[in-house]
DNA sequence: ACTTATCCTACTACATTAGTAGGATACAAA
DNA sequence: TTTGTATCCTACTAATGTAGTAGGATAAGT
């Protein structure tokens, strides 16, 4: 039950791209120092950002990165998605995968329930809710 | 995020064990036949099931294995702390561990509040929840 | 032309996961 | 008392995932 460093990173990035969206992007270099994540491996974390979705840039070089949406569209989910294709903490809570006992196991539907409400909490709070100051509360 | 399958497999010993409270013990052959689970790795679950108090038995042969509480006092964080030290679903979470930037980091706060959330719901679902019939909703 | 930001593919050390293997010990029944 | 078997205990391992690094290609600003 952990979160990997990509989705950590990822929120991290995209905190720092939400910071620069008055003044028009950011480059990978500042975004690495600000944060602290190795530039080699910010990357690959920004290809998938890109990939996603969640923000663009206008040149290869030097234009910087932005959002593709509002910091209040874009949920903690999405950007975790970016990732992972889904939540799933156990593998038969993904309805692509039912086991064959699953009307018998009292376990699956627990874990369902779980992983919807970890998900739902994901898809509640937004990136502007981080960008904000961290002293309002979440929620 | 996932969960492994010493917890998911420890939930399942632990609801088959309770499913013989009132008949004094069940075997681990039982409980892998049962629930399906590899006999040899059983072993190691079951142990860690022991050391963490949850469950125990009276002679090293035959006598089964039962639960030292009743169901509705053993909760399903419980079980999840047999098999890991705590849940912490990000490093940074555990206070033990905190790193010198996290007054300043918005992640923190979220991934903290997200981590208590779920250690929550996992401490107020207790393993008579998934005993009795599944019909029964959790909440 | 030169510099540098970005892009793209490949590689890797390390840790974790999900088990297996094999023998030692304990105890009950024959 | 021997034998069967449940449990206990330590070690080992194949596969996978994690958290990066390396190196060159491409694109664009100056």
């Amino acid at each position: 039950m952990k979160l990997n460093t990509k989705v950590r990173y990822g929120l991290r990035a995209m905190i720092e791209i939400a910071k620069h969206r008055e003044n028009g992007g950011v480059l990978q270099k500042e975004i690495a120092n600000t944060q602290e994540i190795p530039i080699k491996y910010l990357e690959h974390i920004i290809n998938q950002l890109k990939t996603s979705g969640l923000m663009t840039n206008f040149s290869s070089k030097g234009s910087g990165y932005i959002l593709t949406k509002k910091p209040n569209e874009i949920s903690i989910y999405d950007i975790y998605r970016a990732f992972e294709p889904e939540l799933a903490i156990v593998d038969c809570t993904c309805e692509h995968n039912m086991c064959k006992k699953s009307n018998e196991c009292p376990t699956r539907d627990y874990w369902f329930q779980l992983n919807t409400k970890i998900k739902n909490e994901m898809m509640q709070v937004k990136l502007a809710d981080l960008v904000t100051t961290k002293k309002e509360p979440y929620n």
